[in-house]
DNA sequence: GTAAACCTACTAAGTTTTTAGTATAAAAGC
DNA sequence: GCTTTTATACTAAAAACTTAGTAGGTTTAC
């Protein structure tokens, strides 16, 4: 029973965000992905190493490079940052962020029944 | 116009949280609240002092002893904070947030009404 | 008044994270 | 085949963050 979330650092999280957008990525790809100023292939190669280590990539070996891809989904990592955000400020209830910020957003009536629709209709198609 | 967020680092969060649990509080006052293992007053009194560098806390002297208090508000930080979230896993779009949370977490349609119907509440009270 | 308790400033060391150099080996181009 | 390009491993330095000691000044208790 592990409790435990260990976030991503900056650099990680960075990295991590461009091989979910690739899916599949030799580091090559990922430098040419991210923005200027571009990281240095040896860090991002370096990083990339961490995060297998931290089981959150792995890679496949085409030749001598290596292919790198995503362990854990954006989607699992992002409901994890969110649980943990909740939980540090809105008392783990989810319907007391929601409420938070449809009031600080600009959020009409309409827009929520929008969403609400938008809600019921992922929950059928679960 | 700046876009800079300068998200808290761990160790200032969580000093943060406390200050805004407390509302004015001295480092004492802080370290009791924290749970084992505590840290060391110094630590502590390190922390505040950045987070009032960083212009996220103030204090006011009363004879020798600071006592501090939050500059920024939690609302305001959590606000930030989950901007920068749903930008960097929902597109920005706090629609697209809520249906995947809705799908994720199992929350019935009709708990979903009531959020809406909260939301509503909230906006009317504004 | 003196000792004990308490508070902050300053400082430095420890730790973690980030960056990138060097070495080396495979692949590609000619 | 030899040179150039492109990869990764290893390593270490730089930067950022965290922790806590020492010094010195106030306040409190006797």
């Amino acid at each position: 029973m592990k409790k435990e979330f260990k976030p991503l650092t900056k650099a990680e999280e960075e990295i991590m965000q461009a091989l979910w957008q690739l899916d599949k990525a030799f580091v090559k790809d990922i430098v040419d992905l991210l923005p200027e100023p571009k990281p240095h292939y040896n860090t991002v190669s370096t990083i990339i190493k961490i995060l297998e280590e931290k089981g959150f990539a792995g890679h496949e070996s085409l030749g001598k490079a290596n292919r790198y891809f995503p362990l854990v989904q954006k989607d699992e990592y992002s409901k994890k940052s969110m649980n943990q955000f909740v939980g540090k400020y809105f008392e783990g209830s989810f319907a007391n962020m929601l409420s938070f910020f449809a009031k600080e957003k600009d959020i009409s009536v309409k827009e929520l029944e929008e969403i609400l629709q938008l809600m019921k209709e992922q929950k059928n198609t679960k």
